[in-house]
DNA sequence: CCTTGACCTTCCTATCATGGGAAGGTTTAT
DNA sequence: ATAAACCTTCCCATGATAGGAAGGTCAAGG
């Protein structure tokens, strides 16, 4: 398979799979004479796994460990889980700080009045005007 | 006031208010004879100002149209609690697909027995089996 | 057989908001 | 006078792409 077909079938685009080989999460693809890549089955299971792993958040790095780790028959489902858990964790930290930012943001907001007039909490606020 | 001393009392690396004007977020520093950029009062407002807004999320773009309402007698507060408004709405949005993250994979983490077994409902589920 | 269009290739650039560091000039303090 | 601590600009890097230019290749139709 041509990449253009791979990407229909992968969902993942021709771009982004010459951007998996290039940083190494994909073994390079085999060429034919003139040079075009070339695809199995195995690659096209590669990219869906990694196409579902970056649904999840995961980042390339992570990525990479369980595509590992995926080869990787001795492995352990402990490992996996961690990679899994650490992931986790950031997630709820950036959430956490994210829901902070709405929460003093939907706070200013309420109390803004968003009418023609200037005065306004969520500019007083960035002002640092102790209101 | 130097670069320096305007990082330190308002918490910016000099690099990043290098970075601001050089975007033209900040109106260009005047300069010693030497070239050294020199502040004052209204500079270490703005910086401020910038520093609230990052810390709630909002982008260099946003934070544009921010401080040009700020400085806007005439601005009305609506226009303010639309751009917060909108950015409520993008993080709001974000959280919502990090939270599905989160929920998916912590589901999947819990039925991972994490034993020295190779056998993984993550890797399963990365790898597309319909469980 | 030749052209056209749809592919493919590599390479360069941009994003966003920074951080790091080199090379070189200035100021301050001892 | 010299050393340390500043400052300047410039270039490169991040992560995970997208966009596009320049040029080679392949399949189909006239």
């Amino acid at each position: 398979m041509n990449i253009g077909q791979v990407a229909k079938v992968t969902s993942v685009p021709a771009k982004r799979i010459r951007y998996y080989e290039q940083i190494g999460l994909l073994k390079p693809a085999q060429r034919t004479d003139a040079g075009y890549r070339v695809y199995g089955d195995g690659d096209i299971h590669s990219l869906r796994f990694i196409r579902r792993a970056r649904g999840l958040g995961f980042s390339m790095a992570q990525i990479s460990k369980l595509l590992a780790l995926w080869q990787d028959q001795c492995r352990s489902s402990a490992e996996v889980k961690a990679v899994a858990a650490s992931h986790i964790k950031e997630l709820k930290i950036k959430i956490g700080e994210l829901q902070s930012m709405v929460d003093t943001l939907a706070n200013l907001a309420d109390q803004c009045d968003g009418d023609d007039r200037p005065d306004c909490p969520i500019i007083a606020e960035l002002q640092g005007d102790k209101s």
